[in-house]
DNA sequence: CGTGCCTAGGCGACGAGACGACTAGCTGGT
DNA sequence: ACCAGCTAGTCGTCTCGTCGCCTAGGCACG
């Protein structure tokens, strides 16, 4: 369900394919978000099959023919009706806070090592949003919208940021 | 997979029957992972199946009847060879900064009405957290196993707190 | 006396997501 | 000349997780 309103948000923007689509979850929204392309399809399928949005396609010159998926109207009243709706309940799903709530069983520098390599990991994800950050430039005399997006980065950047610092408080006080 | 595994490290701590795991599932890694308890019984089973539990049923007077699982040797193994695994890499899901990324849909009133539900959500979980944490008391003297179950949930309160200042932030901020 | 909740466990169906394979023409590099 | 990679899309299978419903005895409340 969540997948089909992004896509709608995503057709928002602009009427995209299927392709296009998972570059955008590659890239601008990949910090929020992923998704399997095969289920981006599906999931664009069912879109038109609800009247959510159209096909339109458009031949190209020695590539294959796009199937541009169009909003419709109906498909944006669907997606305001969504935003605005009271969200549900998101179960928490830290793989890597299990890994470490159990970590006990394992020696003490197998611990250190598994707590460093989150933080290489974690500091390169940080390194990467920074540099998507730094392309947005500033925010001074953006419209809404694109406020609203870029403050999703900043959340993802203050959140890796906060994991960081635990990360090295936990290494320095660890029995 | 993963709720294979923490499955797996709850039984190191005792043994335990499928409600009484739901009901940690509940309370202690609650903030971590959450299960369902359709899903656990089925894990149980699994693990039973590969030999990394073993079932002990145990009679009780006016209840029904505990079908205890106990982790066998493999099973242990199993769980520090995991523990010491390359961990996979995470997609990123955050609904509710799907939500946010295209709240520039919405009257500016309805985003600061979305941000401020958040809020007093976060808030309360926080507090919740906050009281668990204070259960615990301080940590100095702890072994490393109850200082690493502490350490996750105190990752869970600063990333609460990191969300709030960044609510806060958006809310003052927003054109 | 009935209603609802607690303990304990189970079943079946469905949707979401992950993974891999396959088609097909064009482009760029060695 | 060949292999890799990009654009674009399709199909099938599998697992994971969710939801709802069911059994069944004991307990407390009103």
């Amino acid at each position: 369900m969540i997948l089909a309103r992004l896509i709608l948000g995503l057709l928002t923007l602009s009427p995209m394919t299927g392709y296009d689509l998972k570059r955008h979850f590659d890239a601008s929204i990949g910090h929020v978000w992923n998704a399997d392309k095969a289920q981006i399809y599906r999931t664009l399928g069912q879109l038109v099959e609800t009247g959510m949005a159209v096909v339109k396609v458009v031949p190209q010159e020695n590539y294959p023919d796009r199937k541009e998926h169009h909003i419709t109207e109906a498909g944006r009243g669907a997606l305001r009706a969504w935003l605005g709706a009271e969200p549900d309940a998101e179960p928490a799903r830290e793989p890597f806070l299990g890994r470490v709530f159990f970590a006990g069983e394992l020696e003490r520098d197998a611990v250190v090592q598994l707590l460093q390599e989150r933080r290489t990991r974690i500091a390169a994800q940080l390194e990467d949003y920074r540099e998507q950050r730094a392309d947005l430039g500033d925010l001074e005399g953006f419209d809404r919208r694109a406020y609203l997006m870029a403050a999703t980065l900043e959340r993802s950047i203050g959140q890796a940021d906060s994991e960081l610092k635990w990360l090295r408080q936990v290494e320095r006080n660890l029995p």
